[in-house]
DNA sequence: TTCTCTACTGTGAACGCTCACAGAAGCATG
DNA sequence: CATGCTTCTGTGAGCGTTCACAGTAGAGAA
């Protein structure tokens, strides 16, 4: 009764099976499994052939041990969980790593920092060397388990530009300054001209980012950029109705809004829609993300799509370069304007 | 320039260091990792100072290659990963489960079996005995990769009651048929007798136990189950549609619909609404699942709450229990009546 | 012939750990 | 005093790979 699992399990051939069954010698398996050099091609074949008889899998554990690598690499998030758990973007995300790592047969393990105790058990696992790299989602400033990694020269590839961190931490990120140009240039193509903007955290690089895009428009089209029209938000709904009503009340004549997530654009919507401003007549508003927030919106929310699926597959191909050795550039995407209604 | 990486990684210190500099042997240092039976005191407070001092992390490869274990299980997907991935429910539930297995410091690799080939790589991967057990999501019946770590003796727990796989799989599940018996029992005690249906795909466990248990509610309250007024659904939105109409059709009399997804449900209530009836006095609703389509209906959705962090638990403690050589029984978790607008 | 070079192959050692075993020490029992 | 039992400790072997090295065979050059 208590061996109820092991039924069905035997020990797996060992290349030592392999070898015996192809008639070469263990040395000889081991350079067909690692890229073939050096192997004649009648090895070679009778290798394979008998790989595919023995169905031999290669024993990771004890390749690890001797080569020090252990072919896997961490997918680490340091956010509030709820927050990207909630965002599909962030599904998207998850997704396209695990399916990049996996065409490099390179398993994904999922780490979740929420608890003190658990980003000290996380950074002891990372650091110990149980994985090879580390994927990391994590945008406030900061980070202490981000810099105890990367000052542990673990090969780190973030997702956005990391704040605090120093050079050594690839990223790859989308181009949040000129999606945000897009966006007021949209805005101003329009017609409007008391344009405002309600910012994410300025504590980000997305939010800094997306407010200096906006500002940038204005300049290069000749208008003053006016406080007034600056209203700080968090990138929560809440933040959105709170940061519209003070816009209204500091500057009654805006006709357009850029805000910078749709999920504030939403409280931003029902803000104008409650004080009677009618979207987008009297109001165009543009969103950032294209959340589903942004087609369950009414009026359907014109907004900035960022290439979460490149993203992953770039952030993949950088973080294996750099465990490979190599010094990869930093890689910034870019955004694509999808118009819909309030805008 | 090439290797920029390797700074400050150093040779990570042994159990052999440890040993040294406790003043003791290998292995009372590997009694001490693993339990502490039979090791005196002192010892024990030597080695534990020992590890402290060197930052002493037990190699995981050097492990596993003797123990045949890997201390780490698979969290896997073969569903189409669309439906999974846009699932909140789905969140809640692979979040719990890592969460649950960091407790007990078990890694949770994420498995992704979408294309054949990625189905053929994970099964190869999952036999040759790189985890040590598997939670697995997959609902629909006779998916070939349950079948085949099954037969292969992989220690398994399913999601959801699987269809088609012997009894040699452990399940966690919502109490699916007891949620529906509470939706109809809600739905007769506000007064409605002429009470439909529309059913989830009826090749899946939930939504047969579903459509179960509203017979059975109105057999207990001695009602005829009459066939006009049970539709069938494949639990999407349009499907949704398609079934109030056909409803309203057979039998427009109907005061009052159990439906078996909330996305469905969303459905109901747009046909419903078009062809003029009021929600809930003329027509009253109940979904299933409680998910944000819920809340985003309107009216808000009365439906029944599956406790997806209590299955995520369960799971974990199930299948560790099973790879731990028990015989673990099947878990029925209780589900939850939420009382919105709807009905 | 003899030497060198290239292409290939086999062998022992090592990676860091656990496990089985042997043995020591302490104490009670015959 | 021998014997047995319990509690504790050290040692050697081995898990399945890779890696460095030594060695072989064959081709071409001197």
């Amino acid at each position: 009764m208590t061996m109820s699992n092991t039924g069905g399990r035997r020990r797996p051939p060992t290349i030592h099976d392999v070898a015996r069954e192809a008639g070469v010698s263990r040395g000889t398996v081991s350079r067909v499994l690692n890229g073939g050099h050096y192997v004649s091609p009648a090895a070679q074949e009778a290798v394979n052939a008998a790989i595919r008889k023995t169905g031999y899998v290669v024993n990771r554990h004890a390749r690890s041990l001797i080569t020090g690598r252990s072919d896997s690499v961490g997918f680490l998030l340091t956010e509030p969980q709820e927050r990207f758990f909630e965002d599909p973007n962030f599904n998207v995300l998850l997704r396209g790593c695990t399916q990049a790592l996996a065409a490099h047969d390179v398993p994904l393990l999922l780490m979740l920092a929420g608890t003190k105790d658990e980003r000290r058990r996380i950074t002891r696992y990372i650091t110990a060397g149980h994985v090879d790299g580390v994927l990391l989602v994590s945008s406030h400033s900061g980070d202490p388990v981000a810099e105890e990694l990367r000052a542990a020269g673990v090969p780190l590839v973030a997702c956005g530009k990391p704040i605090g961190l120093g050079s050594k931490v690839s990223y790859v990120a989308a181009d949040d300054r000129d999606g945000a140009r897009d966006m007021v240039r949209h805005l101003l193509s329009l017609g409007r001209r008391r344009v405002g903007v309600v910012t994410g955290p300025l504590d980000t690089p997305g939010g800094v980012e997306r407010l200096a895009g906006y500002e940038e428009v204005l300049d290069e089209a000749g208008i003053d950029v006016d406080e007034r029209l600056v209203v700080p938000g968090d990138y929560s709904r809440a933040s959105g109705e709170v940061a519209a009503e003070r816009l209204m009340a500091q500057a009654p004549d805006v006709d357009a809004v850029f805000v910078a997530s749709d999920l504030m654009a939403q409280g931003v919507l029902a803000a104008l829609q409650r004080a009677g401003r009618r979207v987008p007549e009297d109001v165009a508003v543009g969103g950032f993300d294209d959340s589903p927030a942004a087609v369950a919106a009414s009026p359907e929310l014109t907004t900035i799509r960022q290439p979460w699926d490149r993203i992953s597959t770039e952030m993949v191909r950088v973080l294996l370069a750099r465990i490979g050795g190599e010094d990869p550039a930093t890689v910034i995407l870019p955004t694509e304007l999808v118009k819909r209604d309030s805008a």
